[in-house]
DNA sequence: TCCCTAGTGTACTATTTGGTAAGAAATACA
DNA sequence: TGTATTTCTTACCAAATAGTACACTAGGGA
């Protein structure tokens, strides 16, 4: 088994308060005594645990997307495109105005702009914001295969849409609209649905 | 005249400067050097001339939002509520994605989540945001009022769900996209409007 | 029982942060 | 020319930042 002392903490719970304290934040307002305080932990545990706050950050990142992130997966699994769309809207703003976690998209504001010094980070999160755009571009391509959705149609346009205001939506809810005011936008912005 | 020793930079064009940095790097991302650097003066000038690093944010916002931003206001004056919203969006546009400028909305991405010491310019961010949804419902109810819109429309999810979009292609802009995809974007997102 | 290993806790470091004191310099006015 | 006033420049400060050295401690294996 394991040797040497015991960890005396949860690694993934560890990592939960991380990702919660970078969402509330971002990555440049978050301190590295708001992590160890959030996390129960001292310092040279979290650099031996998780190596630097940046390392942290990108494990929170993963966390995130297969955690409370993870009904991006479910939705794209719907029988319809349209089904697929309402299902990420519909989890996303639960994600999003869920008074258990922070408000806001942590893709969307953890880094979507920052200093010099951490430029890579604020890349790196757009190129994973920019995959949700992909993946469902993909998946409306399989719909127009199977006439699930107009030959017309072009896929990756809709699929930008579809992300559009997903993230509008999560600049909303940063600001601290409700639920409800959310459900009324996306009922709105379906309507812009192929016929 | 102006009595001393005259000042030897352009208030408003270290201003611009200021704008652009915090713009491009938000609040938290950006240094005093930064600033100093970018506005040709040296600190104790910027002191002296704007206060300290949280005024002078405040007063960039202030600027940003009656030069850059102000194709908003101009937007409102449009003869029917449809070209109010095609004039803000296809304005929007040219201005996140402008090459003399930083990609994105700074009302957006300057201050959109921040350590517990900024959180009242994240607040007030916040606010500024959301007064645009209120100044478009309330040219919504017009609209409505001269026939322009269908009786039943509640001005308010109209708004923001136009204003939603218009942020969500901010973070679309921030991460990269090209103004033509958000021209694809823009067009998809009209689709919704009520008939 | 006694090491060996890994984790914990305290205290430290170098650097960067926002902010300022104090004197030199440039102009208007007397 | 001299003085009052404002700005500029250099140098500094205290606090906060991310990251680490080192001694101590808890458990597993022989």
């Amino acid at each position: 088994m394991a040797i040497g002392r015991p960890r005396k903490f949860d690694l993934d719970a560890a990592l939960d308060a991380a990702v919660k304290v970078f969402w509330h934040k971002g990555y440049e307002g978050t301190s590295l005594p708001d992590l160890t305080a959030a996390m129960g932990i001292n310092r040279p545990s979290l650099y031996a645990a998780f190596g630097n706050k940046e390392t942290l950050f990108r494990k929170a990142v993963d966390r995130y997307i297969e955690g409370p992130a993870s009904h991006v997966q479910r939705a794209l699994a719907a029988p319809t495109a349209r089904e697929v769309v309402q299902q990420l809207w519909s989890g996303s703003i639960k994600l999003i105005t869920d008074s258990d976690g922070p408000r806001g998209c942590f893709l969307v504001q953890a880094a979507l702009v920052c200093g010099s010094s951490a430029d890579s980070l604020r890349r790196d999160m757009a190129v994973r914001r920019a995959s949700l755009v992909k993946i469902l571009a993909q998946r409306f391509e399989q719909a127009v295969a199977a006439g699930d959705l107009p030959n017309h149609l072009v896929a990756d346009d809709l699929a930008r849409y579809v992300v559009t205001v997903s993230h509008g939506m999560a600049v909303q809810a940063a600001g601290g609209a409700t639920q409800a005011e959310l459900r009324r936008v996306a009922e709105l912005a379906l309507q812009a649905w192929p016929a």
